[in-house]
RNA sequence: UCCCUGGUAGCUCAAUGGUAGAGCGGCCGGCUGUUAACCGGUAGGUUGCAGGUUCGAGUCCUGCCCGGGGAGCCA
């Protein structure tokens, strides 16, 4: 007898198959019990009628709890009464590991409680569909920058000095130093460019801000391509073509999780390129039609990103925020100097930020004037100024938030979702 | 850090200043097609903590603790 996944039940019609999983819910109408097994891959009811099955099997279903992990052995028959088109005619249960009194039920549970039990909460089908569509995500993302002969180049987690400023990083003891976790990789990608051309880094980065608020986590996933030769435009447009393939792949490969989230999925199949470009000052005036009072050289909160947002069917860009309200590595606008070649892009449906990027400065002087102007110590930028010392060029990127890309395709209200074990202002558990 | 809001059974929630309750879950029993099954029975409480007002406080007042929503900052 073949041991196999829920998920591929359907291609063993009529056969004797072996289920490992756990008992997601139990119903009974006497002389027959239902058991709704899940494995991972899916859900499917295993029919138990007394007199099919020996009668200790029968009787084990009486101890069956809900989450005892058990396996079941039974013909698979198609069922149009079944949610997924099949069920199993158990011929045998074989309980495994009797689960004491769960706690999460099947009925509604508060945000504080779910949180708590977040190693159990995972188990349920629609955290099961989320993390599903964002290990799709991933997928697609590192597919996508490898077909174009990007090289992955990992960067490090301890660093010895702030990326972007020091107020927002987690600091720890480096034997007799200081160390920070990294809130970016974006530094060491641009030396891995000038080595390789076109890199990116997947990994955590953390920010020690005391944000709460649905599109914050102190502990965030971020995919950092860096590009030498590469200027606004091309960066604009690498950007949009990824963007558009993660959605559309996820629309194709993991229709079935959407449906599961109840994702309305038809403003994602609008995501194909070209995105909107608006500039920061025409994005200054959609605000002010909206009656939003707007001083320029400010940076655009939550409610003015959605606002900006609502404008468009698809993501859009800002592009030329003022320099005064960017990091120090922007480079400035060649036609402009109050403004950087830099771009945002934000996601609709009130979504936010889900990327930031643009031109990074290439003079040796001019960047070694910024340091100083942000009061950087210029010690730890030693071996960053050197990247413009010796064959300097034009050079752009991006960090996309991995969080917020799930929270938007999957229509969720809150990032807490979308990743495994959140860390939260002030909640470090599980 | 600031603003708003909440804390009652394992969970989700009721309870005009006057006897602390329901549904789900648990336990016991019933039911041969259930779809968060259903039906009967049953156990389960220091009402977040500490004070105060009152004949009487889950309810009103003060302080503290913890959560949720938002702002700033950001992805």
């Amino acid at each position: 007898m073949e041991t196999v996944y829920i998920a591929h039940v359907g291609e063993h019609e009529g056969k004797e198959v072996e289920i490992r999983g756990w008992l997601y819910n139990k119903r009974s109408s006497g002389s027959v019990v239902f058991l709704i097994v899940r494995d991972g891959t899916g859900f499917i009811q295993a029919v138990v009628a007394k007199g099919q099955v020996p009668e200790e099997g029968f009787a084990a279903c009486d101890r069956l709890t809900q989450e005892s992990s058990l396996v079941v052995r039974g013909a698979v028959r198609a069922d149009r009464r079944a949610p997924g088109g099949y069920e199993i005619l158990v011929s045998a249960v074989e309980p495994v590991s009797i689960a004491e009194e769960y706690p999460i039920s099947l009925k509604e549970h508060g945000v504080d409680f779910l949180m708590d039990h977040r190693h159990l909460w995972l188990r349920t089908p629609r955290q099961v569909a989320i993390m599903r569509v964002r290990n799709e995500i991933v997928k697609a993302i590192r597919d996508f920058l490898d077909d174009r002969e990007f090289v992955l180049v990992d960067a490090p987690i301890l660093t010895p000095s702030a990326c972007e400023g020091t107020t927002t990083l987690f600091e720890t003891d480096y034997f007799d130093t200081r160390a920070y976790l990294t809130q970016s990789g974006q530094l060491y990608m641009e030396a891995a460019a000038m080595a390789f051309g076109k890199v990116y880094c997947f990994g955590p980065t953390f920010r020690a801000e005391k944000s709460k608020t649905r599109r914050h986590l102190m502990e965030f996933w971020m995919v950092e391509p860096e590009m030498a030769w590469v200027d606004l435009d091309g960066d604009m447009r690498l950007q949009e073509e990824m963007v558009s393939y993660v959605v559309q792949r996820v629309l194709e490969e993991r229709a079935k999780d959407l449906a599961t989230i109840e994702r309305d999925t038809s403003k994602l199949e609008k995501v194909k390129p070209p995105f909107p470009r608006i500039s920061y000052d025409e994005a200054v005036e959609i605000l002010r039609r909206h009656g939003v009072e707007f001083e320029w050289g400010n940076d655009f909160g939550g409610g003015d990103e959605t606002i900006l947002a609502e404008e468009f069917d698809r993501p859009v860009f800002v592009h030329r925020y003022p320099t005064v309200c960017k990091a120090f590595y922007m480079k400035p606008d060649p036609n402009r100097a109050d403004v950087c070649l830099s771009a945002d892009l934000l996601a609709p449906e009130g979504y936010g930020e889900i990327i930031g990027g643009g031109q990074r400065i290439d003079d040796a002087d001019l960047l070694a004037r910024r340091v100083e102007e942000h009061r950087l110590p210029a010690e730890a930028y030693r071996w960053y100024m050197d990247l413009r010392r010796y064959g300097s060029c034009p050079h752009s990127g991006f960090g996309l938030g991995i969080e917020r890309t799930v929270a938007w395709i999957c229509g969720l209200d809150h990032v807490r979702e979308t990743i495994p074990f959140p860390r939260l202002l002030n909640r470090i558990y599980p």
